[in-house]
DNA sequence: AGACATTAATATGTAAGACAAATGAAAATT
DNA sequence: AATTTTCATTTGTCTTACATATTAATGTCT
């Protein structure tokens, strides 16, 4: 395990790289515990900082873990499902949106991965499940809830949905796509006629699975896909009117430079 | 932006946390250049090298870049699909095999997300990406090949089609799912039969895709699921005979310890 | 002898200061 | 005007030092 002097790259992300290296080769396994930061200084021939700000690497990657003490150090740590979701959702959420990715192409690979969830989570759907579907369902009913309050509800009946599924690996790939449109349909102005459409879709989709009838959850996500489609395409043409009309030469955007909070 | 001093987290984690909120939520844009490190140990009144220890984990998730010189420093990164991609991979195998995820549940999530792609990559699957296919059945069909190769051919393959659905996000959210497979399928042996049946099943996708079959697309993909997932299961039983006919007494699966690759 | 407090050792976390190297802009020179 | 030189700025790295957390060993008292 060493690293190259010559290179153009940093040492502290060639170390990195070192080490990531034998953990995903299995060199390095759940647990165990790398040599100390000194060690690691004398075998890299580099100081400690620089050893640190590899680690540092590691570490933001769930890779590692430290620990201070006299049995302390940093470890191989084992990535679970949650970190990973998490870590899956802060990408795939700015993936998103510093490629101005559109609302339709977003939709369009959410509905297309939960419809795959369809047919196993109307097979292995728990009645666990069924109950915080349908407590979403109703709290979505609830009038005086908030745009923002109905988005996340939604958010956590489609996880509730592909959860369904029963497959972990599908949990956790589905988990981007899902909380990554979140910001999007932040977006979206949902009037009382929307919401009452969209409940009644959100209650045909959980009677559907209730009655593990893998048809009907399909055709109801595929109906769900083009509402939620049409409705953004009305608040997009909408703003785009309003734009037009309040300020019409409005300067190109080129540096926003907007104040940031402390 | 401030840390708080009594909070049990490292310092640079906590920098770092703040400065991604920032770059989530906003307040900071794609190309702003961050306060020299000198600024920010200022801002956060840390030293530098904690301020660095922050900036290295943000650049070990691709959120900010940094460039040395007069006009350098540290810029909130553009996140790109590609290094998205690689990322993702890199997760998804370790979470794959850090869990012992079966071979079963990962393949059933890897078919029912490519089967997710099968409708719209019928419908605009692109020549090149046809020839692609070709190439890669092609080359399957080589008699020397040895199973690894086999197998790489296989991921080209598979990711030509979830490209061919022609959404980045889909492809994005595919990648970790066909890529964290490639080390569950180079446990298979492939015999010169079962290549002769892929090969055939891989055509016949093919040929689906060409003729914008949909229909057919996904049942060949049914079919490529269940086939990969008896190839998988004989595989298993016959280590499992041969297993019990050298060591008949062995010890109970507890840690296998077993020999790793250098 | 056993329970408890003290001490020591080891590791990470943080700080401070210094120098090297890269890089672009300004200044000086031709 | 074009080119070269100088210089200021910023990251990359090293060295040394101290703070703090944690465990193990040690010692003391009952």
């Amino acid at each position: 395990m060493k690293i190259d002097p010559d290179s153009t790259a940093d040492f502290s992300a060639q170390i990195a790289q070192a080490i990531r290296d034998a953990i995903v080769s299995g060199d390095l396994i759940v647990d165990q515990r790398l040599p100390s930061e000194a060690e690691l200084a004398d075998q890299f021939a580099v100081s400690r900082p620089t050893v640190r700000e590899a680690l540092k690497r590691l570490a933001a990657q769930s890779l590692i873990r430290t620990q201070r003490g006299a049995t302390g150090g940093a470890f191989v740590n084992r990535l679970r499902f949650e970190e990973a979701y998490d870590q899956q959702v802060t990408t795939s959420t700015l993936l998103l949106s510093m490629n101005s990715v559109s609302f339709d192409v977003a939709c369009e690979a959410r509905y297309a991965l939960e419809r795959a969830c369809g047919p196993l989570a109307a097979q292995r759907r728990t009645p666990d499940q069924l109950a915080t579907m349908r407590a979403e369902i109703h709290r979505q009913s609830q009038p005086g809830l908030t745009d923002e309050a109905f988005c996340a509800s939604d958010v956590t009946l489609h996880r509730a949905l592909v959860d369904g599924a029963g497959n972990k690996v599908l949990s956790y790939q589905l988990a981007g796509a899902v909380e990554a449109m979140h910001p999007l349909m932040n977006m979206i102005t949902f009037t009382a006629r929307s919401r009452e459409r969209i409940v009644a879709l959100h209650t045909a989709l959980a009677d559907a699975l209730e009655a593990q009838d893998a048809a009907t959850v399909d055709q109801t996500l595929v109906e769900l896909e083009s509402y939620t489609r049409e409705l953004a395409h009305s608040v997009v043409t909408a703003r785009a009117h309003q734009k037009t009309k309040n300020d019409p030469n409005r300067r190109k955007r080129t540096e926003p430079k907007e104040s940031r909070s402390a």
